[in-house]
RNA sequence: CGCGGGGUGGAGCAGCCCGGUAGCUCGUCAGGCUCAUAACCUGAAGGCCGUAGGUUCAAAUCCUACCCCCGCAACCA
């Protein structure tokens, strides 16, 4: 069983609707596993919920439901807004699933047996009204609390906590021997940073089922339920587990034999996430997967925050940025453009509409769309349609494009890799002109050169698809429907150039992302 | 002295790690073309690369100090 290349997004926290920062990450990981896919790997994609923990208690007693009914019914959602994204996900996980609770209670299991695990008292702040401990975060800046939190008592509580110090040096050796472990690297000095600056504190890894009971309980002590956060990262390998992956069985103690499917997953090869979540994975998670001992995960890949307009993202600002609202008004694949072209990952980036606008009618409508359509109107009006004799003028930019395209997205730079792309583009726009093929076609001595022409033209379409395939699946495939072609351009080895044939007749040349012309002031 | 990111022509960004003609998109102006989605191509104007020092034959790029924006500040999703 060969291993796969294994690839996890943050599990959302089903607290709320879907906005544009989860559909980045999720777009940022489905690309990724495209790109794997067509250059001939095999790739398992894990997105999924997060369904524990108080604030999705409230939530659900607020509405009057159950918990597990208002999860599911958020879940249904989520999965909606995957579809909508067209993430090939293999697997979805939500965290009140029994697979997934197996797997949280063995490890914790697992971990209170070699003793990893303390039960101690904690005092703190508490909140009666809202049930919550508040730290000093909450304080006002003159010292007191918020009188929406009500009488706030110190309090005393028990909990259990997971013993970190010990993991403190071998986590700082490892980080530093691996660079590629946090990317990008000013996340990795961060990190490290923090590392060698501070002592770990305990996690502490337990809710007082009595003021909590929206959680799975810990298997050895059922005065308490497990904390969100130690649940939630467990999810990378419960569905491993679940799965019949070798290695994380054998560290759970589950029975192979009594599963009915063997992946090959685990260590994860890219946890994408973003950067308010950096500790949780390049911290605790690490530390969790070694006190199990399991191998750590090839690759955390942190990327930045949406901002709109120059400000915080805020609902209760009302700035926002709604995916769906922007994915019906101009199509899916104008969003994952703009969001991977815009922003590198790492860096923090700006959402603005007249951007947004912008890219799509410069480079996706004039640029892309353009030329495809240009290029095949001018196969249809001057040759029926049909491909001629291949030549090879423009192999050379494209053979350049490509090899640059492929050495990009082997890093995951994506932006970079569009912005390639789009060179290509530009080079075959300039070619139009440059051979005036509407003009070879007035002359009858010129028919082999305006056949040339037509052949480069044509081709460098076909390359551009499959190029574009992992970013822009849609357009991809009506590409390959305007050349004529069966199916989609599902794998990067077609970009090698002449893959056009000598008399295929091409489809109909269609605008693939119409202008919408704004009235101009 | 909490941590981190950023300050590059009118706007938005890349370049900085590995010093050596300041690049891209939009916008402006002029020209070309007419196949195409009023699209495409060419050229021009426009920048003391936050400030002040330093290293160097040479600095946007390395070092130091300072100013200004923005996140985070860690059992809180």
């Amino acid at each position: 069983m060969n291993k796969r290349f294994y690839i996890t997004t943050a599990i959302d926290y089903v607290n709320g609707a879907p906005h544009l920062g989860h559909a980045y990450e999720k777009v940022i990981a489905d690309v990724i596993t495209r790109t794997r896919r067509s250059l001939g790997q095999e790739a398992f994609f894990l997105t999924g919920l997060d369904e524990h923990g108080q604030k999705v208690q409230q939530a659900a007693q607020a509405e009057g439901k159950n918990p597990q009914t208002y999860c599911d019914e958020l879940a249904a959602i989520w999965q909606a807004f995957a579809k909508k994204l067209e993430l090939t996900n293999d697997d979805f996980v939500r965290t009140t699933s029994a697979r997934h609770k197996q797997a949280v209670q063995a490890i914790l299991t697992k971990l209170h047996a070699a003793g990893q695990f303390y039960r101690a008292a904690h005092t703190g702040f508490y909140s009666t009204k809202e049930e919550t401990f508040l730290t000093e975060k909450d304080r006002r800046p003159d010292g007191t609390f918020d009188p929406s939190y009500g009488e706030v008592v110190e309090l005393v509580e028990e909990n259990w906590y997971f013993k970190l110090g010990a993991h403190q040096q071998w986590l700082i050796d490892y980080i530093e021997a691996n660079p590629g472990f946090i990317q990008p690297d000013y996340r990795r000095n961060e990190v490290l940073g923090f590392l060698k600056n501070n002592t770990l504190e305990d996690l502490c890894i337990s809710r007082p089922a009595a003021r909590l009971n929206w959680g799975i309980p810990l298997p050895f002590d059922a005065n308490f339920v497990t904390y969100v956060w130690f649940d939630a990262l467990v999810n990378y390998v419960s569905i491993p587990a679940a799965l019949g992956d070798a290695t994380v069985c054998a560290a759970l103690g589950y029975q192979l034999s009594t599963l009915n499917s063997q992946l090959s997953l685990w260590p994860a090869d890219v946890h994408v996430i973003g950067k308010d979540i950096l500790k949780f994975h390049a911290v605790y998670w690490p530390i969790m997967l070694k006190a199990m001992g399991l191998p750590l995960p090839k690759q955390i890949l942190v990327h930045g925050w949406w901002q709109k307009d120059g400000a915080k993202i805020s609902k209760s600002t009302g700035n926002t940025v709604d995916p769906i609202a922007i994915i019906d008004e101009w199509g899916l694949d104008a969003f994952r453009f703009y969001v991977l072209r815009e922003l590198d990952i790492g860096p923090d980036g700006n959402w603005t509409d007249a951007g947004f606008q912008s890219r799509y009618g410069a480079e996706l409508a004039n640029g892309l769309g353009n030329l495809v359509n240009r290029s095949l109107s001018m196969l249809k009006r001057y040759r029926a349609g049909i491909v001629p004799t291949k030549s090879d003028e423009l192999s050379g930019d494209a053979n350049k494009v490509v090899a640059e395209v492929r050495a990009l997205l082997e890093k995951n730079e994506l932006q970079g890799a569009l912005q390639s792309i789009w060179t290509l583009v530009t080079r075959a726009n300039q070619y139009v002109d440059q051979t005036a093929p509407f003009k070879l076609a007035k002359d009858p001595a010129q028919a082999a050169r305006l056949d040339e022409v037509l052949y480069n033209l044509a081709e460098t379409c076909r390359v551009l698809a499959v190029l574009l395939w992992p970013f822009l699946p849609g357009t991809s495939g009506k590409i390959y429907a305007q050349l004529g072609l069966q199916g989609a351009p599902e794998k990067f080895a077609a970009a090698g150039w002449g893959g056009l044939q000598e008399g295929v007749a091409i489809g109909e040349p269609a605008a693939l992302f119409p202008r919408k012309d704004q009235p101009k002031k």
